[in-house]
DNA sequence: AGGAATATTGTACTGTTGGGCAGGGCAGCG
DNA sequence: CGCTGCCCTGCCCAACAGTACAATATTCCT
């Protein structure tokens, strides 16, 4: 398994080379013409374009990882979003290179744990602030009656939600009678909206 | 390596015992007894309070991953939040759930695919990054198209969709018949959830 | 025992939705 | 001048959604 290192000439450094036998330094140019499919792939965040170039090669197939010299939650973010599997500091120790690649090869993800409570931290409260309000609408309602909204707010059918919960689909009717009358809203749709909490007009 | 699965009584799943020889059931009681530092924990979703499971175990350095038989983003954050360093399902295969303990143990985070870009996705929001899926999806879409998708995605009827731009439902219609065959949509819900591009398992 | 809440199902009805078929008009392009 | 793409509409129909008016069973509380 070859690991491909996106750097510009003298941003070399002997540590990528000490992690893996395989390790070949390249240019932007290069990567781009070259990885992949199942290439694992390490790009420098101080090349002009870097996101570019990560989305290009995770769309191509290839394991990105990310490599600062200055890491941050914001820029680990910035490279997860890209389509990049992992991210590091690029002084980190070859052990740790080689844990990342293991990590980011098996589906995984890779964050420095300092990093790891920041990057989380937003996602949630970003998300986390509107499922404690979905807690909150949701708590109302009946187990049965809870069961139905989610499964409607997955998009399915009556016909889909009575096969999964195993009833008919007048019952599946009645419960979202009842979901419709508890929340005051007028019909999927809405429970839809307001369960993603988005700007129902 | 022993891994523990902590649930109810009757939510054993024989997959587990597949995946590892060393697979151990508990209930919450006794992880909270048992487990420590360095011990790999499967938490169910579907347990009371398993947020606060999860914290605990986690402060004392077990490795937790959190299985959930409707897997979604949000809970997936919740899990993350609370120390979680895996989440998937609870029915996932055996190879699967090594897979999982594998990136876990060392340090990664294992997130299903189809949920990372939403997990992702709402994290770079939060701090402050642009969104452009939404334009990414409406792009290959007419003008008239685009106005249609966006109100129907504020959950207005059809009839309500005619009324704010001015045409008969039967144009609506026809617009909305181009949308659901250029996006691959079936319906409005469908719809809906790509453009919030949420939940949608 | 009686009431209340929950869960389940039935029949029947109205309204919405999605789409097939069939046509208009308008703009741009070779 | 045809051709194509976009926009608009009519009639019709099958499927789905939501609800009114029921009934039955279970559980939990008074």
């Amino acid at each position: 398994m070859t690991e491909l290192f996106v750097c510009q000439g003298p941003d070399e450094i002997p540590r990528w080379r000490a992690a893996f036998d395989e390790a070949r330094l390249v240019t932007p140019q290069q990567a781009r013409a070259q990885a992949g499919s199942g290439d694992g792939v390490w790009v420098m965040s101080n090349l002009a374009g870097w996101q570019g170039l990560v989305s290009l090669l995770a769309a191509r197939g290839a394991t990105v990882k990310v490599l600062s010299y200055m890491p941050s939650s914001r820029e680990a973010l910035r490279a997860m979003n890209a389509g990049a599997r992992g991210y590091g500091h690029a002084l980190s120790a070859p052990e740790l290179l080689r844990q990342m690649a293991l990590v980011t090869r098996h589906q995984g993800i890779w964050v420095p744990p300092e990093l790891l409570a920041q990057v989380m931290g937003g996602a949630y409260r970003a998300l986390g602030g509107e499922s404690q309000h979905q807690d909150e609408t949701l708590s109302g309602l009946t187990d049965r009656e809870r069961a139905v909204a989610l499964a409607v707010a997955e998009g399915q059918s009556n016909k889909e939600v009575a096969r999964r919960l195993e009833i008919t689909e007048r019952t599946v009717k009645a419960h979202l009678g009842a979901i419709f009358r508890k929340l005051g809203v007028r019909d999927r749709l809405q429970l839809i909206l307001r369960l993603s909490q988005r700007e129902a007009v």
